[in-house]
DNA sequence: AAGAGAGGCAACCGCAACGAT
DNA sequence: CATCGTTGCGGTTGCCTCTCT
């Protein structure tokens, strides 16, 4: 049907946005919302085309984000979403407070992918490396999935008997841990400067990672986020779910991995959550 | 100290899904 | 029901920073 493209082309700006810019698109949406992305960089003064404002806001300047690395717990919550979602980042991140997908996708394609090959994991079926990956195929489980980081961390399971894979740290071998523990502190590990700043995002005005965007955070709303995961004792890293396969997990049932989560039972304890899962639209 | 290479991250592109008309 | 417009998503790219030589 012939799609237009989302923008004009000409007169639109790209790349890397200024702090300017940023303040613009903030002032504007925090004062009036967005209530189509197409016009707001009309409406804000902004040479973009929507189409960027959004991904900007989204992935960047919305208030309840989180920066810095993301925690053990998260990791292990990515990697046996992932091992049930596939590259479904933006369902994954729906389940990480504070995490886009963008952030998290990046976050396993230079981190947490490398782990996995180190440790002898397919990143990709997530079953050991030198296995024949037949029916390794991440399956669609969405009835099913893990809990989100609050439910999750208050109990891990055990691994069960059969165990699968089990990859036993060896404790003089290289740290296969994915998150060192001096790395886990209440505060995100920014940088130093005026990103630490950023990291509080507490009303900061904080240079982004590549020096030429700054950030304005309008609000402390991350807080509440961040302390759901942050201050969280840094557990012992236990064999992921991926390691004894899907089946098992769906035999035993989340009531008997989690208990006291209610299992899933369908319901998305983050419904309540601000911002709950990122619905923008539900934010304005 | 300088250059090269690698790694990490922000942003873009194109397609799909969804809702409105 | 078909078409169009908008938004969302996932893959990919390019730039910047860091590390190594």
């Amino acid at each position: 049907m012939g799609r237009q493209p989302c923008c004009d082309k000409v007169g639109v700006k790209k790349g890397p946005w200024t702090a300017e810019e940023d303040q613009k698109l903030v002032g504007f949406l925090l004062t009036h919302g967005h209530c189509c992305w197409r016009v707001v960089p009309k409406l804000a003064g902004l040479l973009r085309c929507g189409k960027s404002c959004r991904l900007r806001w989204t992935n960047y300047l919305r208030p309840d984000l989180k920066r810095g690395l993301l925690s053990d717990d998260e990791e292990r919550l990515v990697i046996d979403l992932h091992a049930q979602l596939g590259n479904r980042w933006s369902k994954i991140a729906a389940r990480l407070p504070g995490r886009t997908d963008n952030e998290i996708k990046n976050h396993w394609n230079t981190h947490i992918r490398k782990k996995l090959v180190r440790m002898g994991i397919d990143p990709v079926t997530h079953l050991p490396l030198q296995e024949p990956p037949a029916a390794a195929a991440p399956q669609e489980q969405e009835d099913h999935l893990p809990p989100p980081l609050p439910q999750q961390q208050q109990q891990r399971h055990q691994p069960p008997s059969d165990g699968g894979l089990v990859l036993q740290e060896d404790a003089g071998e290289e740290d296969l841990s994915l998150i060192q523990p001096h790395e886990i502190t209440t505060a995100p590990p920014a940088p130093p400067t005026a990103a630490a700043a950023a990291a509080s995002n507490c009303g900061s005005v904080s240079s982004a990672s590549g020096g030429s965007a700054s950030v304005v955070s309008p609000s402390c709303s991350s807080s509440a986020s961040a302390s759901a995961v942050s201050g969280v004792e840094a557990t012992e890293w236990p064999e992921p779910l991926y390691l004894f396969g899907m089946d098992g997990i769906m035999d035993a049932g989340w009531d008997d991995l989690f208990p006291g989560t209610g299992g899933m039972g369908g319901v998305d304890p983050f419904d309540g959550y601000p911002g709950g899962g990122f619905d923008q639209d539900g934010w304005m």
